[in-house]
DNA sequence: GCCAACGTTGGC
DNA sequence: GCCAACGTTGGC
């Protein structure tokens, strides 16, 4: 199995990268409430353990990818979506045929710079990666070797 | 707070 | 299956 690349997106008020590091048991984040079917389909078929992500910062002030953490659980059903009172739930997910899934991410390796969004959208090699993209809103996307290499080495990592 | 872009819903 | 209306995302 290849080690793939992912981006994910969490707002910074919900989880900041410095949050899951600190204020997550055992550093771990678990990723729950994606009610998006690409996004899901990503994590249900694509993620893998020890699959590599850019822990992306959304809705503040400067957003941008903050380091690296790492898949640590494989998908799961979300047990937001079979809980009734839950914010995320929906009847139409069940414990025999789950709709919605989640997956855990472990804090890898914070950059040494943090890379920007602006950052990201000046560099040209980068011009095809969906994060710069104009009206991208996935939560999750995949990431090219390439892509993931460059934007560690503008992190310094 | 604005609003463009996009996904989903539901009437037909 | 079309598409208008609506809700959400998320940068700015």
């Amino acid at each position: 199995m290849p080690v793939r690349y992912w981006l994910m997106k969490c707002e910074f008020s919900e989880c900041s990268f410095d949050d899951l590091k600190h204020n997550r048991p055992d550093s771990t984040g678990k990723w729950r409430g994606v009610r998006n079917y690409q996004a899901r389909n990503f994590i249900r078929d694509d993620m893998g353990m020890g699959d590599t992500v850019l822990f992306y910062q959304s809705n503040c002030d400067e957003p941008g990818i903050a380091g690296l953490a790492e898949i640590v659980r494989a998908a799961y059903p979300d047990p937001t979506a079979l809980d009734p009172n839950s914010n995320y739930y929906d009847d139409k997910s069940t414990p025999d045929a789950p709709r919605w899934f989640s997956v855990d991410v472990k804090w890898k390796k914070a950059f040494k710079t943090y890379v920007h969004l602006k950052d990201l959208k000046a560099n040209p090699e980068l011009g095809e990666m969906l994060v710069v993209r104009r009206g991208q809103r996935l939560s999750i996307q995949p990431v090219r070797k390439r892509e993931f290499e460059i934007v560690c080495k503008m992190g310094g990592v």
